[in-house]
DNA sequence: AGCACA
């Protein structure tokens, strides 16, 4: 099983995340896609060497964090599927908030934590200065001749099964509550479709979350998938 | 793979 023994926790760990990606972006990035599941209380991501490539999302409710594990399960994220389980313990900022954080406690823990590395340190550890901070990842293309139909994440939403009456100014309303929303585009010689703009990747897949399978008569569920550009 | 709170 994916979450193995852990149990729920309102806090979800979250790995197999994009390493390249700064720390600022990936929090407000995560921030933005888990929202939807509930109040976020906070982001934590850190990119020592132990750390890099994982984060941890703090709900406000163990239901929110549960409904994520579950639905955002292997989400395709900065082109790596996220790994998410429920967090092993419980985050600073809950324990702040209940009265129970005991600042001694955790530095004797984080003691306890260093000796345990070091008596492990048998070989020697020359740590790689091979700091890759460089601009936005090239995304490499797989190239898979007809390997898959589907596309990978962008800013740009391809709508079908609309009913052929659809204006503009309807999938605007249904669209714009979600942000980093830009504009509506459909084509008069094609029924049926639209085109909706983003500012990016991670908020058109928080729109086509939310909104995946609406219907706007309830012969028409929306299916939404990400344009081919 | 890796469970922290800079």
């Amino acid at each position: 099983m994916l979450t193995g023994d852990i149990p729920p926790n309102q806090t979800i760990y979250v790995k197999n995340l994009n390493e390249k990606v700064k720390k600022e972006e990936l929090k407000r990035s995560l921030y933005a896609l888990f929202s939807q599941y509930g109040r976020i209380l906070d982001v934590v991501a850190l990119k020592t060497s132990k750390l890099r490539g994982q984060a941890w999302v703090v709900f406000s409710e163990v239901t929110a964090a549960s409904n994520a594990v579950r639905q955002m399960q292997n989400f395709p994220f900065y082109d790596k599927p996220m790994r998410i389980q429920y967090a092993k313990t419980k985050s600073d900022c809950i324990a702040k908030a209940e009265g129970t954080y005991d600042k001694k406690k955790k530095q004797e823990e984080k003691a306890e934590k260093k000796r345990r590395v070091e008596e492990t340190q048998q070989t020697a550890t020359n740590g790689p200065r091979s700091d890759s901070n460089g601009g936005p990842a090239a995304s490499s293309r797989p190239g898979r001749p007809g390997a898959q139909e589907v596309t990978d994440p962008n800013n740009l939403l391809f709508i079908q099964n609309l009913p052929y009456e659809t204006q503009n100014m309807m999938l605007e309303v249904l669209f714009k509550q979600y942000p980093g929303f830009r504009e509506v585009r459909m084509i008069d010689a094609k029924p049926g479709i639209a085109f909706v703009e983003f500012e990016d990747d991670i908020q058109s897949s928080v729109a086509m979350q939310a909104l995946q399978g609406f219907k706007i008569t309830p012969e028409n569920p929306m299916s939404i998938t990400y344009a081919k550009k």
